[in-house]
DNA sequence: TTAGGTGCAAATTCTTTGCACCCTG
DNA sequence: CAGGGTGCAAAGAATTTGCACCTAA
């Protein structure tokens, strides 16, 4: 398993406290298990799967709390989303190869090619997983329009 | 606006109605239209915005048949999904950059580092969407047990 | 003490499905 | 003309919200 060691779990729950103490957030025990489940594992869990994990050690929980906890430390900028955060699914019929542009106000998505980002030389360390069929590579950034116009930008998540 | 040419699109138009054919799946007027409305843009709608478009055309379709076209079209090698296919949010609490590999099959993610990936030169065509705040490469593959055991595959979508 | 946080249940939102009728091949 | 495809309505999932009670600071 390619998960974090437990050295820099400890340095992610340190972070974790000191983020919460600055923005007055309170420290919960719910969050404090929440926030150890994401830190703690390297493979990416959805909402539910957090939720069956913590509930083995906190069987109270909620599920709706597992959700509220995990944008809250999304908002805090504790922890991230795998692709576009919130949206729904989104189709694309460019099938050649190329790759995107994303604007993390809008989710605007744009793409572009380039020969040379076709065809990347790779690190052992991600050949290792297996079979590799294609690579892309994900710009993210602040398009013009958000750039120029604050309002444009996404709500925050409250 | 970053679409497809004219030109483009008709190549689109005409695959589809190839691999419509070759497959047995019959064309008609909704998934032309939907196909169309994907082909067309380079803005990589959703559902919703894929029906509302079409229903200026055809007011009569109906919401579950652009969601059942959609997924139809993607798997058929038609369209693609833009991020992890049919999947909810995942949460990642690893904040130092790095990059991703996805197993195409089972959705299995796990991260890997590159300087050489974080620190990419990108063509003037990506630079000129707007600010860039980080690059990251997502390599997609297949992973070593899905490679061995085809029954890991995940169902195609009926 | 006291405002913020939680669990519960109900509400939303998004997506899929069952069925009778319609239209492509 | 036959069987796949569609629209409708209803079901299912996934996620969010209102509210009364609880608890960290």
């Amino acid at each position: 398993m390619a998960n974090p060691s437990k050295h820099e779990v400890k340095q992610r729950m340190a972070r974790f406290e000191q983020v919460c103490r600055e923005a007055r957030v309170r420290l919960t025990h719910q969050r404090l298990e929440i926030f150890r489940e994401v830190a703690q594992t390297g493979d990416h869990p959805d909402a539910e799967m957090v939720y069956k994990r913590v509930r083995e050690r906190m069987p109270t929980v909620s599920l709706d709390t597992v959700y509220r906890t995990l944008w809250l430390l999304n908002d805090h900028g504790l922890i991230t989303t795998l692709g576009p955060s919130r949206e729904r699914t989104r189709f694309d019929a460019n099938l050649a190869s190329h790759h995107h542009f994303v604007c993390i106000r809008c989710g605007l998505t744009r793409d572009f090619y380039s020969e040379e980002l076709d065809d990347l030389k790779l690190p052992r360390s991600a050949k290792a997983f297996g079979w590799i069929e294609a690579t892309l590579v994900e710009v993210r950034g602040v398009c013009r329009e958000c750039a120029g116009n604050t309002a444009t930008a996404k709500k925050p998540n409250k």
